[in-house]
DNA sequence: GCTAAGTAGTTGCGTGCGCAACTATATGGA
DNA sequence: TCCATATAGTTGCGCACGCAACTACTTAGC
């Protein structure tokens, strides 16, 4: 196969840009996290426990949602349970699977922290950014997203 | 301090697609170089060395555009060293300092790969996103690293 | 010139993660 | 029914990373 097309200057900016910016930014966030005592992995954990019906989701849709392997959200999942904020729950029809399940503590806590969480995502990215460059970016990454899910 | 507003839906469309889909790109991106027998971090290590004049570095210059610690680098330059693509240069003039300097042995095995990553990155990314998204995220990404590092 | 402070790079240690192996449970043929 | 296969979750292990401590060297102040 022919070598492809080198990319242009605009093309490099946006991939450049992607590739420097986006574990800086998400660095930073995670910094602003820690300050409030959370780790991010373990905010969005409990974002997405909080989102979902009845505060619990199985542990493998978990994981699936968290970009975490099965093993990655064991060992998270240690550390919230012993804050207390997550419980484990046995499934009564399937004894192999377990729900985690947001215990009131845990929402308490994640209500407290999110608008300061969401503080610092408006003024590190969303408030920075007009309109179109919102929608873009909104619609880049669905793009993206959907090529993922095709390929696998 | 009041709550701020909460984000509206593209709001939260372009956060939660950079969110998500960000780690999953890079991840399918280092999938990709695997393939080719080589490492994602040793592969911007590489390319960081190949655009730099006489294809050396300082190390302390390197660790920060790599978003690498400096015990980071250290390790990395080891695996690189070990595979003779790179070797670690004395400063004359300041003994503190250490170059990473290209071989040549790792420049021709650079030019193989980066068509190939290229490629990747065209069908990943680039090619899937029009004029407009991709200078949107291009400006996007320049506003959210300038502000970065307005607050270090 | 000499000491204090700063800087470059390496090493010890702890952490979070994925992969592979394992246990326990469920399901789909013969 | 019974066994092969699949699935959910946990554990062992290794790896890459950051932080803190360390060594080596340089620079600034007196």
């Amino acid at each position: 196969m022919a070598s492809p097309k080198w990319l242009s200057d605009a093309e490099m900016k946006a991939w450049r840009g992607f590739v420097t910016t986006s574990p800086d930014l998400m660095n930073a966030i995670e910094r602003d996290l820690g300050a409030f005592g959370l780790d991010a992995g373990d905010y969005q954990l409990l974002a997405m426990l909080s989102e979902a019906p009845d505060h619990k989701l199985k542990m493998c849709d978990l994981a699936d949602t968290l970009r975490l392997s099965r093993s990655g959200l064991t060992r998270r999942m240690d550390g919230v349970v012993k804050a207390k904020y997550v419980v484990r729950i046995q499934d009564k029809d399937d004894r192999r699977v377990s729900f985690a399940h947001l215990t009131p503590k845990g929402y308490q806590f994640l209500k407290k922290i999110a608008p300061l969480h969401l503080k610092d995502v408006r003024s590190r990215m969303i408030d920075l950014l007009n309109d179109s460059e919102i929608k873009a970016l909104g619609s880049a990454f669905a793009k993206i997203n959907a090529y993922l899910r095709t390929t696998e």
